[in-house]
DNA sequence: GTCTATATTTCGATAGAC
DNA sequence: GTCTATCGAAATATAGAC
């Protein structure tokens, strides 16, 4: 690996662990196994480099969404993506930022940030539209709030696991909206009866 | 007001707005408008400051969530709690801690966010259950689920507020969940008739 | 390109006057 | 109790050798 991309993979890893604030250059070098030279090399300094490091974790995040766009019935890629594998303890790699202080104040890496959650959200709305479309959910479900509620229910679960410091509250806060979606199931298939 | 109290309400402030990594001690004293003396006085330094900081703010957290005690139909209590004006872009005041790296390595620190969050989600699991009890929620429904589930999406309102910059995302995703909890509604009525 | 040495500032805490 | 002066360490960045 060249030293510019492990320079990038250790600023991101200790961005998603310590934050900004508590990352200081000095041990990103260390975790990359690189001198100091290097990093002033690539990069104007560690702003630069944070820049990179959550150009990085973004995709990652935007990677991990395909499961919604998937061949299989709407509310089934729902439930899936709701219950994939999260680590509630590290926090989202991409939620986490937004309430970073110094990542918050800075247009350009905010804007990485809504940039992911905007590509995200888009395919939320998108398979919940196809759920109303074929009776899976009721005709008056408004796709973008949905969007929005289950996106939060995953955000916010993270906050609660972190709170507790266990997986546990955040796999009942899924489950609790997987139990209001099925509900909204039937509902809607009653309607259509 | 005496400087011990003009010292853990500026440290509240900057630990809600800036985390605790970047709020320094200097920064603390320069707002509280206090000497550098006063404050290892009163204090034996940052960490203690801080703690006291944080119970203040986790009492003020546990304050706000008396709407949910009230005395009106439980579905009421919870779509006004969760309609409570609240300033996303700021984001939660314990919530926001949670993710702060520092404040979650720490058992004093996090302990006091568990402890407030221990006492909203009993209220939110308790105004649940009285809505299953009178019949405006189904029988099926899982309370302490649900409460992590609207817990969650407060929460996670807040990110996505910050991520966006805009109150707009959290208020979708509060209307989101009020619009799924009255599908609930509906269905816990149809089935008793 | 990558390294080490060093400059400058800020951090967190202590000392000691009043 | 409150203040200012100051210390030692760490943060961020620059200089310059190889």
């Amino acid at each position: 690996m060249r030293s510019r991309e492990k320079l990038t993979h250790a600023m991101a890893d200790l961005l998603w662990e310590d934050g900004y604030a508590a990352t200081s250059p000095k041990r990103v070098l260390t975790r990359a196994g690189v001198g100091q030279g290097s990093m002033y090399h690539y990069f104007s300094g560690k702003h630069e480099l944070a820049v990179e490091a959550i150009r990085e974790l973004a995709d990652q995040y935007v990677e991990n969404s395909s499961v919604l766009d998937e061949d299989a019935p709407p509310l089934d890629r729902i439930s899936r993506y709701l219950m994939q594998p999260r680590p509630g303890l590290r926090g989202c790699k991409v939620g986490r930022l937004t309430q970073d202080p110094q990542v918050f104040a800075d247009d350009e890496m905010i804007g990485l940030v809504a940039g992911a959650f905007d590509v995200a959200l888009s395919k939320w709305t998108k398979v919940i539209d196809e759920a109303i479309a074929c009776g899976e959910l009721p005709a008056e479900t408004n796709s973008t709030q949905l969007a929005m509620t289950l996106a939060s229910v995953l955000q916010g679960g993270y906050v609660l696991a972190r709170a507790y410091r266990s997986q546990k509250p955040m796999d009942e806060a899924i489950a609790g909206a997987i139990s209001l979606l099925n509900t909204a199931k039937s509902q809607a298939a009653a309607s259509t009866e």
